[in-house]
RNA sequence: GCGCCCGUGGCUCAACGGAUAGAGCAUCGGACUUCUAAUCCGAGGGUUGCAGGUUCGAUUCCUGCCGGGCGCACCA
């Protein structure tokens, strides 16, 4: 039996997928025209009407080939005929040639599909990679902003694709822990503290605002009642700044762990000053004669390698910038081993960039090892009034406060169906509103209704355990062949989300899948007594689809339900 | 001023250089004695910011404008 075989080749072979199988059928077709150089064609899913697939191809080859579009079209549908999975061509438009794939076709990737649950997986690449992701790195002075939010979903989802897609990959985040602003932030506290016992003390502008910081110190009363108010002063600023930085660093991970995020490793800027990392890194550049010395400060010639002004490395009062550190740290990255990092920066740290990039190639670091991903800020909207950020004022809404409003899982969907260049608008009211609004419920909607269809099939004896014997070639309609035909899609989306980073694929993805899946339900019975070999057929078919959706939210740390 | 990103129905967003630019929300009208109506079907609504260019073909690529965001720190 056909199936059967499928079955035993299925553990070895890949997937048959439909569309990667036309790219493979067509540049044979090409070979045999001796035009196999030809390149920039493509297999896709034409508009509805014209065929399972088309391609393109006649375009590129019409020149070499010394005919119209129109009669390269027909000379390579006339090849591509002769496939056995090919059932129908025909030529189209300016030159499209539009294919009709078998029925055997679609319920042989059906078939295996069902029995390869991961088959959207690669077990073994070709090249292992070492890959790093950074991101949710700021200051600790201040809980996540809901922009935080929009980069840390975005760098998990990332590294779950990649995975997926057979790279090695580890999520870090840095701690901003050594700089000048942590000490404001202690200070601000230690102002808050004072305030609250009496002393006629005032913050100012540099100083952090946020009520967070009040709540802080009226912890802390409780905890060390006045013993801080006649401390030593350089005593009292180490305790305030410890104590506090400790507080935020606990917070913050904690806002991860609720949105579902988890890291392979935190990394301390501290320890990087601390281990003397930086000054080795300072010494080297100095050594390469890539540092001036001016105005009491230590600058670094980015000038020298990319079209930028010079950067301070060290300030007049001997002080480390971010960006000094931020070599070193790099740099320890590569020393780690990564063949390449991906940062997740806000547009705010696009200046950053170039001299980062200038700063490695100073060390000798190989171009493709340092790698941005920049995403633009979020906006929110409250009524009618657009909500800025800023941290220091101390007006924003906090990541927390938005999981608390619209639960993670809609949280979740809402920054990764966003294209990161958009500047989105996060809408408060109308995410507050808890309905079908959101997106993230018609997906899961649709999974719990075949769950639903699963529990109906279970008590009408229908279920799908002997695969191998059901008929799939029966799953003929519009709607089912357009299901299996997305259903094999799925590979070839996480390939693209690898390579340009945009995680919104995914969502775009589960979002047609249940769609199609939605109209196939309100059209056709998927449990019918009176034709079992039908029901059978649409239970595996179902069966597929509730994996992926099951799979696919997963993959964006999104629960599916069983039942809504 | 210079650099990066974005301008798509009333609103929020899609669209691998392809065929008739798609969804959702909002508006209007239909579909539950049948596996969950958080669904489906239909209608209206667009010169894809403007002007050129590249080509068989442009929302997509190039150039110039216009509008918005961000950056051009001894902040991060």
């Amino acid at each position: 039996m056909r199936q059967k075989l499928w079955k035993r080749l299925s553990r070895f072979l890949e997937v048959y997928l439909m569309k990667k199988y036309l790219e493979t059928a067509i540049s044979n077709a090409l070979k045999t025209l001796d035009l196999l150089d030809i390149k920039g064609y493509k297999v896709e899913v034409p508009p509805e009407g014209f065929g399972d697939y088309s391609t393109n191809v006649a375009f590129f080859v019409s020149k070499r080939m010394r005919m119209s579009p129109l009669k390269a079209a027909e000379v390579i549908g006339e090849k591509l005929l002769s496939d056995p999975r090919v059932e129908r061509i025909s030529v189209d438009g300016p030159g499209f040639i539009n294919i009709i794939l078998s029925q055997e076709a679609f319920s042989e990737a059906l078939f295996q599909t069902l029995n390869n649950r991961y088959y959207w997986r690669i077990k073994r690449p070709a090249a292992q990679k070492n890959i790093q992701i950074e991101f949710a790195s700021v200051n600790p002075t201040g809980p996540f902003t809901v922009g935080h939010g929009r980069q840390a979903v975005i760098g998990d989802i990332l590294a779950e694709v990649m995975r997926a897609r057979g790279l090695h990959v580890e999520k870090e985040m840095y701690l901003n822990d050594a700089g000048r602003q942590i000490q404001l932030l202690g200070e601000s506290v230690w102002i808050r503290y004072q305030q609250l016992l009496g002393k006629k003390v005032e913050l100012e502008d540099t100083h952090y605002q946020g009520g967070y910081l009040v709540e802080m110190a009226e912890e802390l009363i409780k905890e060390v009642g006045e013993t801080y108010l006649d401390r030593s002063e350089k005593e009292t600023r180490r305790f305030f700044r410890d104590y506090v930085l400790d507080r935020m660093v606990q917070t913050m991970k904690a806002s991860m762990d609720k949105l579902g995020v988890s890291f392979d490793s935190f990394f301390s800027e501290r320890t990087l000053v601390e281990s003397g990392a930086v000054d080795r890194v300072l010494k080297t550049l100095r050594d390469k004669g890539l540092v001036t010395d001016r105005d009491g400060a230590v600058w670094f010639k980015v000038s020298a390698f990319e079209d930028e002004s010079d950067k301070v490395l060290v300030r007049s009062d001997g002080t480390f910038t971010y960006f000094m550190t931020d070599i070193a740290y790099h740099l320890n990255k590569f020393e780690r081993g990564f063949d390449y990092v991906i940062d997740i920066w806000g547009a705010d740290h696009l200046g950053h960039i170039p001299r980062m990039r200038a700063a490695m190639k100073a060390l000798g670091i190989p171009e493709s090892f340092f790698n941005v991903m920049v995403h633009q800020y979020v906006n929110l909207k409250k009524g009618n009034e657009i909500v800025k950020m800023s941290t220091r004022r101390g007006e924003f809404y906090t990541l927390d406060e938005l999981m608390e409003i619209v639960g993670v899982d809609a949280t979740r969907y809402f920054f990764a169906m966003f294209d990161p260049d958009t500047h989105m608008l996060f809408d408060i009211d109308l995410a507050r509103t808890k309905s079908a609004e959101n997106p993230v419920f018609y997906v899961q909607y649709a999974h719990a209704r075949i769950c639903s269809i699963f529990r109906n099939a279970v008590e009408k004896g229908i279920c799908h355990s002997t695969a191998e014997d059901v008929d799939y070639s029966l799953l003929q309609s519009d709607e089912e062949r357009k299901l299996i035909r997305e259903i094999t899609s799925f590979p070839e989306v996480l390939e693209r989300v690898a390579g340009d980073y945009k995680v919104s694929r995914i969502t775009n993805f589960l979002e047609e899948l249940a769609s199609c899946f939605h109209i196939f339900y309100n059209k056709h019975k998927v449990i019918d007594r009176n034709h079992m070999k039908m029901s059978e057929a649409r239970v595996g078919l179902c069966m597929v689809i509730k994996n992926l959706l099951a799979d696919g939210l997963a993959l964006l740390g999104v629960s599916a339900p069983e039942s809504m």
